[in-house]
DNA sequence: TGTATCCATCAATGAATGTTGATGGGATCT
DNA sequence: AGATCCCATCAACATTCATTGATGGATACA
């Protein structure tokens, strides 16, 4: 879990990457549209793209000649439940009690 | 927020730096601890948690010749509140509404 | 079949970053 | 004051990574 979310943070680690990941937080775009609305070269955003995607953040689908790119609901969680654990340890040794884990 | 938590993931992309921080969750420590527990080099230690710090990821207080490094909850929460946004409209857009901001 | 569009991949470049070893600064103890 | 311990900083190096431009593959349309 600390592995798969190193890998995801260091995708997350980008300001490209973050307005992406902000773009599809609206909804699942293809990537024509999120070249035009962040003004980044096709080249780029494809290789952003990518790094998401093997991230597991990102999940893409092929539609005619377009594909079309959204979030991946289960890598958000992911991300969330480990900070929240990290959250969660701290708070408990704020109010004294040890780490049973 | 999105600038910030930029450079928060940037921080936590680092296998030796989320060690760190796990190691943290269980309490505040000393570099020394730190050293021994991870086995990492002092100096590269001393840079990964410059490198924490500087993100806000770790507080840091000195008592004599010890420097302890601690958890900061806020930045935890900063994250945790950027991911469970993203999440948030997500969620709205499969339920089939709009997002409205 | 030929052309145009959408997208991924490749090679090349420059910048940023992780790692190591050596040095120095500050605090404690004798 | 001198020695020792804890930690940060510096220089140097190797590696990774973001960025760009060019090329190619797949699909749709005339």
């Amino acid at each position: 879990m600390l592995i798969y979310c190193c890998y995801a943070f260091h995708a997350l680690a980008d300001e490209t990457r973050l307005r992406i990941v902000h773009r599809l937080s609206e909804g699942e775009q293809c990537v024509c549209d999120l070249t035009d609305t962040l003004g980044t070269g096709q080249s780029l955003l494809s290789f952003h793209l990518k790094t998401l995607k093997e991230a597991g953040i990102l999940r893409d689908r092929r539609e005619g000649r377009w594909v079309y790119y959204s979030l991946n609901f289960e890598a958000l969680e992911e991300i969330e439940k480990l900070v929240g654990s990290l959250k969660a340890m701290n708070g408990r040794l704020q109010a004294g009690l040890k780490c049973c884990e």
